[in-house]
DNA sequence: TAGCTACTTTCCATATTGGAAAGTAAGGGG
DNA sequence: CCCCTTACTTTCCAATATGGAAAGTAGCTA
């Protein structure tokens, strides 16, 4: 049953779109995916938590001009994750006439 | 920006199915529902209760064959929150801001 | 009126989310 | 060398949500 692969992680609208940033775009800093979230500085090192411990992403610090900089890019686990929440989410929606919505 | 378009009454798993059974059938019953999304009475009923609440569905109580049926089916603005909510989601698994102008 | 079916609501425990604020780490300035 | 700033991270706490059990309500039948 669809509902079977929707993942607990991926479902917080914000670590979807975090998911899907990195799944788009192989890295992603910090103050980007705060950007996209629209949360404060916690609630986006949170939800990289999450994402991390559940072996979804991982994060890297590098100095960068003499600055600090955390990037996070998708694990395997976390495409895979990520991959298969989405197919669930379709299967659900699918079969509704809801391609195009007007 | 997407995650303005995301809808918190459709974001648990259990009502975007629910949703998503009534877009796509226009109607089904209490029974139908529960056993779709796997959960108790309660919570289907709770779940239920959220959707009428934010006027997205309406219940349709019937006496047929002399046993109660409930059945629910969108409202024209459940429909419209559904197909809202979806159009969010896609446009944040794309990656790009497909959102259809309106 | 009792009993059954079909939900609905209440009660309660657990979990999640969010922000503020404190904490940690690394580098630059004085 | 110490302090300050930047860049997160963790802690603390309040608000909310979710889930099931159990109690409650309503319509029907016997």
């Amino acid at each position: 049953m669809a509902l079977s692969s929707i993942d607990p992680v991926l479902t917080p609208p914000a670590r979807l779109q975090i998911a899907a940033v990195l799944a788009n775009a192989q890295d992603a800093d910090f103050a980007r995916l705060k950007a996209i979230i629209g949360a404060s500085d916690s609630v986006t090192s949170k939800h990289l938590s999450a994402l991390t411990d559940a072996g979804y992403a991982v994060l890297h610090k590098a100095s960068i001009d003499g600055r600090q900089r955390t990037s996070a890019s998708l694990t395997r686990a976390g495409r895979k994750a990520f991959d298969r929440h989405v197919a669930a989410l379709r299967a659900i929606v699918d079969g509704s006439t809801t391609q195009a919505a007007e």
